[in-house]
DNA sequence: GATTAACCGAGACGGTACGTCACGTCTTTAA
DNA sequence: TTAAAGACGTGACGTACCGTCTCGGTTAATC
């Protein structure tokens, strides 16, 4: 996934136990470059992140880099994905309740990033490259899971009207949050879930 | 705003004529650098936007636009400001069909300009540059403003409860919208506009 | 010769029949790589000539070609060596007429290779490679030969005088040939050639 | 010569004393880049020489080079010509003595050069590169002028035939050391020299 | 009318990063 | 052990922009 496409299962093998010929891919480059990019895009944000510099740091050719990804986007959003781990809401029998503690948790991770340009600019690199733009998606359909999920509950609970188009459900409730985080700047902090919530789930 | 302070009009001068010496600016050259960028942008969008090209075509040296825009993305945001006129909604006496047309005419902007990169390369730049930032976050404000006249007219009227923080019922109606064009990429219609805002408005 | 020193013919072998253990050198593989180094050679030259390219068009491994050869200057001598055939003068019983069919071949030959890159390049790999210098030393003596010989036969008709260093003597004759090819770019033919031998000879 | 051509002189200018526009190019970077590349050429021959290593060393930008020369050949060539000076013989009144006075100087600049790799790498690079190829047969020329001088004082003095044709006695001179120096191998000496004049001044 | 100061075009300047190419070596499976 | 395939670290390539800096020349207001 954004992964440049080499390495592929072998689909078209006769044999079920196949092999590419030639020397396989180290592993351990992979774990160096990924490690180091999440070091450098922490330091200096993704604009402090040169394909030269993560080379450098992984102790890597540049073209050991460029055999595995195809721009410094895809680079980003694969360490990326593989550095965070889904927010996890348990089950409390109640939607209000459920989405107070998971937009708690995401104020958390919010404050904590700081006003990284992570997010902006792999949005921006996802106008001009079609990779990145479904590598993005599938990394934003993973960060949603947890909130659908909740949604899903609250329906089969009768929480949530059946009605309701979970999916835009989602939007709504998440849209203002990153419009806030992206545009106009401003807090995201409790008081501003909670008259979010208040907005959203007053028809319920 | 944004523009580089050194020429401005005479605010504060003390005497009602006063000139600054030596050669003025050519006004010329502003209309010929903002054109210049508009059609670049429209071209190649932001990334294929270099101050060296600008100045080409605008034949004009680099520090005839340097002496006038901080950056780029100044310059950017100016002409884009020049370019856009803001979207206009007469006074149904309904909050519903309001909004409704003001996002009929959102949809049509969205849909011809395509997927430019421009929108998601200034937020990127706010990050870096709080000149860009602040310039953004009026650009914002004034596209906001027919939306938060709506609002207010409908508090007015009664269609909407004084209890409500209009500023985050802008961000509710107009988050979604913009995660959409930004994130997942979805389609922006009218179906999907609806869903909105019968989700945002069914506690009317 | 220049050839990697590791699979040669058992020379020094005790035993009348013995063998290297493990599989044994593909001579097919010598083949392919030579035709494939004088293809791309005559293609684009020395410097069109990669091993990478080489191990591409001969559909080898560049091991394969690096297990034979410490350089692409000494694969280039070798295929350079199976592809010429020395020039062959007649005794004639006369010196000049012996040395004008010389030249005439050599103007011929120069003719049809146009201006070739490969001795100007294999004379440069001769500054820093000390094998090539050997390989490339034992090249020109090899072409130099049919020279000898007409001299070494006018020394014993006595057309040429034995006080004449017949090594200068060679040196003095294909010398400004090079000078020609190599530096000033000047023309190579019948014309150049007479004055050449008429300066040369002019003490007989 | 050999510099990329745009600072020529105002061929088509109206006036007799005109400008090219904008600022003008920096002659110390000139004389740096210069310095710089003999440096570098001297310590470790052209193959040691990178325009990285030029412009790192000189102080400047790469594009600085490339704005002056259109290849690091091309401006070795200019670092050469601005670096060495013509060989310079008294007029003896004898042909002879004359050119041992100029052979003697000839070795003692191949002695103390060592065997660089400059003429050789500049030879095959005049193969692709029309421009090198031209500044190198002018760099030739200007070498040669001293000794074309000789023989003209010789031929006007009687010393040489008028039926010689100058520039071939010049290759036939010229030729057989430069074919040493680079193809041979052998010793460029004395002795080497004197049997050299005697084949090629036997027939005065 | 001369001076002065900011403007203008053009383009050179020191940098930084780009993505590609070839090098010669190493690591796999298979013969 | 050789073979094909191809990954590996390295290092240079030539290009594109960046934002700054000289140039000669222009255009007003001030002296």
């Amino acid at each position: 996934m954004a992964r440049t496409a080499t390495a592929q299962s072998a689909t078209t093998a006769d044999l079920p136990i196949s092999r590419k010929p030639g020397r396989p891919r180290d592993a351990r480059c992979d774990q160096a470059i990924l490690a180091a990019t999440l070091d450098i895009v922490r330091e200096g944000g993704v604009v402090g992140l040169s394909i030269d510099a993560v080379a450098a740091r992984a102790g890597v050719g540049k073209a050991t880099i460029y055999r595995r990804w195809s721009s410094k986007e895809a680079l980003v959003l694969e360490a990326l994905q593989a550095d965070t781990e889904p927010i996890d809401v348990p089950d409390y029998g109640n939607l209000r309740r459920e989405l107070e503690t998971y937009f708690d948790q995401l104020i958390e991770r919010f404050a904590s990033s700081g006003s990284s340009d992570v997010l902006p600019h792999l949005i921006e690199a996802a106008c001009y490259d079609a990779e990145v733009r479904a590598s993005l998606d599938e990394y934003i359909k993973q960060r949603q899971k947890p909130l659908v999920a909740i949604l899903r509950r609250a329906s089969q609970r009768g929480d949530l009207s059946p009605d309701v188009d979970r999916n835009v459900m989602v939007e709504v409730l998440v849209g203002p949050v990153i419009y806030r985080r992206l545009l106009t700047g401003g807090r995201i902090d409790r008081p501003f879930v909670r008259k979010l919530l208040d907005l959203v789930l007053s028809a319920g």
